[in-house]
DNA sequence: TATTGTTATACTCTATAACTATA
DNA sequence: TATAGTTATAGAGTATAACAATA
């Protein structure tokens, strides 16, 4: 049995954990990308574009408004690393990265991977352990309402 | 034996659940909050307050400027929720919860444990397992530059 | 000279609203 | 009429730099 205080403590320092380990996943991103010159936003977008995709799925994946994507496309164009392809609906427009758009994107998916934490820090059983743990605390709570 | 592909989209997985779970835990703190009538960053400070402490820390704390922390100084105390002492050394203000301050960071802070999901999704077991995994994943990588 | 907190200002990020062209 | 993307603009959030008081 343990003690109430001790599971408030607890989950307080398991809460705090999380939050530090998702800030540290996304300063390990930013310097992983950094060498090539990329600002967070415009890498997440490349590495999203692994296929051809419409503005607007690109902004409901970042979670930001579609606005904001023509300026992240625009500066990916003026590098030279997508292009704007016109979509069967011909009000919608493909961001599609050219060949050296897809060629960073391997890079960058390369430094990434091998910055994970997930897999420098974990072995294959500590893994396999903590996968159903973070599904359940992502899990919608059964509301208890108590 | 795990393959390489495997582990691969494991991790990204996992990845991925460590972000969304962190969101996911700013959106219940922000949702906790809210009924207070009090931005996230001000309850932060709050929290923070269960003892009088320096202004700097404080900016320490929410890894922001120092002159940030005036500002947010300024609303609590409009509030009534703090004021402003001084420490031993005087160029230092020490930070201090007026009784009010108190009631309302007692509110808060059973609001945000209240809708923990550590609490609400994990059980006790659950929660041993999970914290050595967290630890390992916060640590800094023993550098295989491999 | 270095440090704490303050002030004024500037910058970055991102959304909102109005617009064009399609549907 | 509704939707995809664009444009111009506005706002929130936060930092920077110069400053006053103290060390």
């Amino acid at each position: 049995m343990v003690e109430r205080a001790d599971r408030l403590e607890e989950s307080r320092r398991l809460s705090g954990l999380i939050v530090a380990i998702a800030d540290q996943a996304k300063l390990d991103f930013a310097e992983a990308v950094a060498p090539f010159g990329l600002p967070v936003h415009l890498a997440r977008a490349i590495l999203r574009l692994g296929a051809p995709a419409p503005m607007g799925d690109l902004a409901e994946h970042l979670a930001c408004d579609r606005s904001y994507i023509t300026g992240l496309a625009d500066k990916l164009e003026e590098r030279g690393l997508l292009t704007r392809v016109p979509g069967d609906d011909r009000r919608v427009k493909l961001l599609q990265l050219t060949d050296e758009g897809q060629d960073l994107r391997d890079l960058i998916s390369a430094a990434v991977t091998e910055r994970s934490r997930v897999l420098r820090n974990l072995d294959d059983d500590q893994r396999r352990t903590l996968e159903p743990l973070l599904q359940a605390l992502l899990d919608r709570t059964p509301d208890t309402d108590q």
